[in-house]
RNA sequence: GCCGGGGUAGCUCAGCGGUAGAGCGCCGGGCUGUUAACCCGGUGGUCGGGGGUUCAAAUCCCCUCCCCGGCGCCA
């Protein structure tokens, strides 16, 4: 008999012998019937167990199947309206290949208990859907990137400075130095770009921020990358297209997943036709005082802001040219304002946020150089990184992804730990 | 780091000075079409930890640990 995914077999033809191997979603025995649902990668599917059609070591084969234990079952499938999806496995073999104790996961569990017990909870059909999405997520912005010219490259994860301040570095032992867990590849980028122009890397970063907003991962897939030649605009255009590139993958292959998960799709089809708006963070001052807000310029965009923003929008949006003193000292200033620079955010609607950072590098020597004496920075520090300006400068842009919390909006998920496996947050290391 | 809420049975919670409770789970029994099956019976506790007040503390006070929500930081 042919083995068989639960998906499929909801498809084949009535009458047709196939086995199946899964874990017991869910078991229900009555008298002399056993309706097991098994479930594998694919989805689920009803099997019964017929005493009067089974011997009996079948049926107490199928009796020792308790939740989550790994099964075989072999039989024919049946039209039947009263089964899930409508359609059932009537089984004449049951094979249990590991027995199950009783699963610590029952249903109606708190956060914190699902959390201990993440190593059983990530395989919970939620769950499952979204490392479906988040698959389908990834692969997108690869093939995105791979299909338009640029380069992917592999910068290091151990680091000796900070990309910006110091405060927020988990600090690791090297040999007797102290080394840092990278925040960023941004630097290596840059460095990257004199030889492939076009590169990028998809890494983990690491923030020792005690954050505590549903928001942050200490952890995090930080997609980055960094064009030569490409002035701030340019790069606004790459982040458009490679976002509503993903969102349409995810639109066109994980339907079933998002309507599983009973996201809202509206939000996401209007996404994946891009032109997303760009404002100034002038005129994003001016929207929130016309909103009531009380907020002067110069202040920082922060989460009350972004939400009053976002309700002017309903796709994603750019705020750019910020105020340099609330910003990074390697963003460009921009020439016709001195006091504003040429970076970009991306929000996501929904609430859900920032998604990317970017923006134009500074390519002068002497202005960058000022710039990190100004923001009280030892130059000494940032050694190779102002060589790049020595040697052949260019105009250059680049930006940063979050892709759990890319995922996070996509899949219309409320906290950021459920766009992970094994989320890195607050002071949870285990499992 | 700051503000707020909370730790009581395996799980979710009620009880808030006077003999520790419910639902679910689990175990046993019944049932040949269940959908988080149902019905009957059974099982279950350092009341997060330490100290104090009191005749008496899960309950009031102090210290401490842990968890959740929000802000800040950002992606």
């Amino acid at each position: 008999m042919q083995l068989e995914k639960t998906k499929r077999a909801l498809r084949l033809p009535e009458g047709s012998e196939i086995c199946l191997r899964g874990w017991v979603y869910r078991k229900r025995e009555i008298g002399k019937k056993i309706f097991i649902v098994i479930r594998d990668s694919e989805g689920i599917l009803q099997t019964v167990i017929d005493s009067g059609r089974v011997s009996e070591e079948t049926f107490n084969e199928a009796l020792k199947a308790s939740i989550e234990a790994s099964i075989e079952v072999c039989g024919r499938t049946a039209r039947e309206p009263r089964a899930p999806g409508g359609v059932e496995l009537r089984v004449s073999k049951v094979k249990v290949w590991g027995p199950s104790e009783d699963f610590p996961i029952k249903g109606g569990e708190g956060v914190d208990y699902l959390l201990d017990n993440r190593h059983l909870w990530i395989r919970s059909r939620k769950l499952t859907a979204v490392w479906r999405i988040r698959h389908t997520t990834l692969s997108a912005l690869r093939e995105y990137l791979i299909n338009n010219g640029w380069w992917e490259v592999s910068p290091p994860i151990l680091t000796q400075a900070a990309v910006e301040g110091g405060a927020t570095l988990f600090k690791v032992d090297f040999f007797g130095k102290e080394a840092y867990l990278s925040q960023s590849a941004q630097f290596y980028l840059e460095a990257l770009i004199y030889s492939l122009e076009r590169v990028w890397s998809l890494t983990t970063s690491f923030r020792a921020e005690r954050s505590r907003t549903r928001r942050h991962l200490y952890e995090y897939w930080h997609l980055e990358l960094e064009e030569a030649w490409a002035e701030m605009r340019d790069s606004m255009k790459v982040a458009e297209e490679l976002i509503s590139y993903a969102i349409s993958r995810v639109l066109d292959e994980r339907l079933e997943e998002l309507e599983f998960l009973k996201r809202d799709i509206e939000s996401l089809e209007r996404a994946r036709k891009g032109n997303f708006p760009s404002i100034t963070y002038d005129e994003a001052i001016e929207l929130l005082r016309k909103k009531g807000v009380d907020i002067k310029w110069g202040e920082d965009l922060g989460a009350d802001e972004e939400r009053v923003l976002t309700t002017y929008f309903e796709t994603p949006f750019f705020v750019t040219h910020f105020p340099k003193k609330i910003k990074s000292f390697y963003m460009k200033l921009d020439p016709q304002r001195p006091d504003v620079v040429l970076g970009f955010d991306l929000l996501a609607p929904e609430g859900y946020g920032e998604i990317i950072g970017g923006s134009q590098r500074e390519d002068r020597y002497e202005v960058l150089l000022n710039r990190i004496k100004e923001e009280g920075l030892d130059p000494k520090e940032y050694k190779w990184y102002l060589d790049l300006r020595r040697y052949g400068s260019v105009p250059h842009s680049g930006f940063g992804l979050g892709v759990d919390r890319f995922v996070m909006w996509i899949a219309g998920l409320d906290h950021i730990r459920d766009s992970i496996p094994f989320p890195r947050f607050r002071d949870r290391l285990y499992p």
